[in-house]
DNA sequence: TCCAAACCCTTGGATGTCCTAGTATATTGC
DNA sequence: GCAATATACTAGGACATCCAAGGGTTTGGA
């Protein structure tokens, strides 16, 4: 890890908006840059736990929304809005994971446009594993106190609906 | 925008993470799966914003940044450092910058092994007028509850300085 | 019935991020 | 003073994301 700065500066960049008679949008802008840059700090750590596996966030995703499909498969489509990722996202994500053989591309029995992906055996295996991993070296260990942790679950997920990203 | 999902995938994650077992680590893994996609639907809106100026959001930043810097001019190391992304991707960014005419490189007066970004004129405009977009149609309307911005701060910054970003 | 519209997936291209390695310049230590 | 180490930037490569466009399959209305 690089040094850590003197000072905090996402906490500079809202006292610049300030001086500058940005008030009125200091605190959102500065809350903003703070969850972009928590997500940078998040994500890699989970892709260095992951890379021992041979997995990124991305295929690992994928390979953890299958192993809890009750058929161990789903059609891509469904994938890319569960994942809420562009088709070609997923496109590109199961290109990688068959290729190292954890899932296979299967025809759908009733619609021809459509594409399964199936989860194989060694693909199982490995999402136990790499779960294992992710559960003891990162979600056990978030560094955020427990009660922000809801905080943070009641505050993004009011966002993730107003965003339109579910209806319930 | 998507039609909404029926159900939240976040909370069915962590639902899925509770029944096989991993009821201690279930909230945070949604708190964190919250965030990477809070930050994947901020950034989306961001370069939406962005687009019509020519710029994305990393090339906005580091804009910013200079726009900010008493003399609108930055070691790239400094840049680099204060946007806390890799030394390559300022390189990246400062390519692109240089190529629409907005910064200039310029040899640092005593130091060999450092080049400096400079504004130019037209950068600084186009600045100005990004960050008057941005403030307006973003920060102004993040959609976050004006206590919520208050907790995310002080979730997000706590969170950052114990990751070591800043000492302060 | 049949064709247009809708839907699904893939290809190709543009960007951004990181890592590794290489070149050039500074600084340190003997 | 000079060699070894550290620092600064860039080139090349791997991945991920999105968008635009294209080809195949289904659906729905005339």
């Amino acid at each position: 890890m690089a040094t850590p700065l003197p000072r905090d500066p996402i906490a500079d960049a809202r006292l610049n908006w300030e001086r500058h008679g940005w008030s009125d949008v200091a605190a959102p802008m500065a809350a903003i840059t703070a969850i972009m840059r928590t997500q940078q700090i998040l994500l890699a750590r989970i892709e260095g736990i992951l890379k021992p596996f041979g997995l990124t966030f991305a295929r690992y995703e994928l390979l953890a929304l299958l192993s809890f499909a009750r058929s161990g498969a789903l059609p891509m489509n469904k994938a890319s809005a569960l994942l809420q990722v562009h088709p070609t996202s997923v496109t590109n994500a199961v290109d990688r994971l068959q290729g190292a053989g954890l899932v296979i591309r299967s025809p759908h029995p009733t619609d021809g446009r459509t594409t399964l992906i199936e989860l194989t055996q060694e693909g199982r295996t490995l999402a136990k594993r790499a779960t294992a991993a992710l559960n003891s070296e990162v979600f056990a260990q978030s560094g955020f106190a427990e009660q922000d942790v809801d905080q943070l679950i009641r505050i993004l997920g009011t966002f993730r609906r107003n965003a339109g990203d579910f209806s319930e």
